[in-house]
RNA sequence: GCGGCCGUGGUGUAGUGGUAACACAGGAGCUUGUGGAGCUCUUAUCACGGGUUCAAUCCCCGUCGGUCGCC
C-alpha cells in the first residue's frame, strides 16, 4: 500500500508512506545496504538511531551462505537479522553484473573518469548467461539462478519487498546487447511475477541502459505488468564520464511510463547530487552502499563534504567529527576528530561502527529534509544548499 | 682501552657485486542493486670518507655513531 502525501510543483519529486507487514517507510527514503543480512558494523539499535526505515539484503549471498538446506528451517530474515520492521531482497539480478561484465571489463558500478579509463584491473568473468537463467563459477562455489529460484529463495527469506530476477547491463555494450539483454530481463520478469505465490510486494526491473529507446520500451513493457512497485537498474552514477546526466535523462524517459501511485525504487543510488535527481525524477527509494562501505575506510560524509578521517592532519583535532550533525556519535558521544583518527588506527571495530553509524545517519538525515524540502515546496532551495558548500564535490 | 656485533625511507625490519623489498606512519586518488572493513599511486643520493671492480648498498680500510662483553 502507497500513498502519496505531497508532490513538489516543479518537478515530480512527491512523498509517500509505503506501508509494509513491518511498519510505514516515510518516502522519498534511504535504504541501508545490508547484504548479508546485517548492515556490517551495526546493531538494531544502532541502525533506529541513525533514523533507518528499510534494509536490503542479498538473495544471491544468502543462498550462497544457507544453501538450499540452511533455507529449508530458515527463521526469516527478520527474526535473523532482529529487525522488525521493512526489508527488502535484491533478486541476485546484481550479481549477473558485478560478478559477470563489470570483471570482465574492469568497470566497478561506476568506471573511473572517462570511459576509456577504466577503473581496475579486468578480471575473469564468472558467470555464463543463458536464456533461462544464469550459472555462476566462484572458485569455491558454483551455482544456476535464475526467475523461479530467485522468488522462491525471497519468499524463503521473507523479506517485505522482493525484486524481480533481471541482467543489468554495462554502459559499455551496444545497443544490440543491449537491447537482446534487455528483452532476455523482460522474459524473466513475466516468469519472476508467474513464480510469485507470497503476499510480499514484488517489483518490476526497468532496464535498457544509457538507450533511450531501450529505456522507453522497457518501461512500458514492464510498467505494463502487475507489479506492486518498480524499480530502475543500471543506473550509473557521476563517475562514469557524463553518465550522471544519462541517469537524469534514463528516468526522464522511464518516469512517464510508471504508474504514479506505485512506488519506484533506483537501485544502487546514490551520491547526494544522485539522490536530488532521482527524487526530482519522481523515485521513491534509494539503496547504496557507499555510506557504509566508505565509513569502514574512513570517508565520514559532512554537509561541509566528504572527510578521510585517517589522514594525519586529524591526530590531533580536538573537534566533534560533523558539528552540524546530530548523530549519536556528534551529539551524545561527542566524538572526536582525533578520536575517531585513534580508533581507526588502532583498527578497533568501534571506529567502524561510529563511522557507519554517522554516515548512515547522514543520508538518512538528507531524505528526511528532502521530505520536509517537498511538502514546503523548497526542494531547489535545499538542494543548492546542499551543493553550493565547498567541498561539495564530493557529493557528486 | 681491547674485542665482537651493528649502522638501509619518518619508524621498525628485508635484501643483493649490477642503484633496493615489506609493514606501519605521511601525502594523493578511488569507492553508487557490497566479491573485496578494500584498492591504486607516491615518499630512500642504502651513516661518512677512501680503496678494489666495468660496476658497490652489498667486498676491504678508516672515521663517526650505537650496542654487548672484557679489563
Amino acid at each position: 500500500m502507497f500513498t502519496i502525501t505531497a508532490r513538489d510543483e516543479k518537478t515530480q519529486a512527491r512523498t509517500g508512506i509505503l506501508e509494509t507487514p513491518h511498519g510505514t517507510v516515510e518516502t522519498p527514503a534511504f535504504v541501508a545496504v545490508g547484504t548479508h543480512a546485517r548492515v556490517r558494523t551495526l546493531a538494531t539499535p544502532d541502525l533506529v538511531a541513525a533514523k533507518t526505515q528499510l534494509i536490503i539484503a542479498n538473495t544471491y549471498h544468502l543462498w550462497r551462505t544457507l544453501g538450499d538446506e540452511g533455507l529449508k528451517t530458515y527463521q526469516g530474515l527478520h527474526a535473523a537479522m532482529q529487525w522488525p520492521y521493512s526489508l527488502m531482497t535484491d533478486s541476485g539480478g546484481f550479481q549477473v553484473f558485478s560478478l559477470g561484465i563489470a570483471r570482465e571489463q574492469g568497470v566497478g558500478k561506476v568506471a573511473g573518469g572517462a570511459h576509456t579509463e577504466l577503473s581496475r584491473m579486468p578480471e575473469k568473468n564468472l558467470v555464463r548467461i543463458t536464456e533461462d537463467g544464469v550459472h555462476f563459477f566462484e572458485d569455491d562455489h558454483e551455482c544456476y539462478l535464475d526467475a523461479e529460484t530467485s522468488i522462491r529463495i525471497q519468499q524463503q527469506l521473507g523479506a517485505d519487498i522482493i525484486l524481480a530476477f533481471d541482467e543489468p547491463t554495462s554502459p559499455l555494450h551496444d545497443i544490440a546487447y543491449t537491447r537482446c539483454a534487455m528483452e532476455r530481463t523482460h522474459r524473466w520478469e513475466a516468469r519472476s511475477l508467474a513464480a510469485r505465490s507470497s503476499t510480499q510486494l514484488l517489483y518490476g526491473i526497468v532496464q535498457g541502459g544509457p538507450f533511450e529507446e531501450l529505456r522507453r520500451e522497457s518501461a512500458h513493457a514492464i510498467a505494463g505488468m502487475p507489479f506492486d512497485g518498480f524499480a530502475v537498474g543500471g543506473a550509473f552514477g557521476n563517475s562514469f564520464g557524463s553518465a550522471r546526466i544519462h541517469m537524469k535523462k534514463e528516468l526522464s524517459w522511464v518516469s512517464p511510463f510508471l504508474p504514479e501511485n506505485k512506488p519506484r525504487h533506483l537501485l544502487g543510488i546514490g551520491l547526494v547530487e544522485d539522490l536530488f535527481d532521482g527524487v526530482a525524477a519522481g523515485m521513491d527509494t534509494f539503496d547504496c552502499v557507499v555510506p557504509t562501505r566508505e565509513a569502514r575506510h574512513g570517508s565520514i560524509w559532512t554537509r561541509a563534504g566528504r572527510l578521510d578521517i585517517k589522514r594525519g592532519r586529524y591526530v590531533n583535532d580536538t573537534s566533534i567529527v560533523d558539528p552540524e550533525c546530530g548523530c549519536p556519535v556528534c551529539t551524545l558521544q561527542r566524538t572526536t576528530k582525533a578520536e575517531l583518527y585513534a580508533l581507526f588506527h588502532e583498527k578497533n571495530e568501534e571506529a567502524g561502527r561510529r563511522a557507519s553509524l554517522h554516515n548512515l545517519f547522514f543520508f538518512n538525515n538528507l531524505m528526511e529534509e528532502i521530505r520536509r524540502a517537498v511538502r514546503e515546496k523548497k526542494l531547489d532551495e535545499l538542494k543548492a544548499r546542499y551543493l553550493s558548500r565547498s567541498a561539495a564535490s564530493s557529493f557528486s
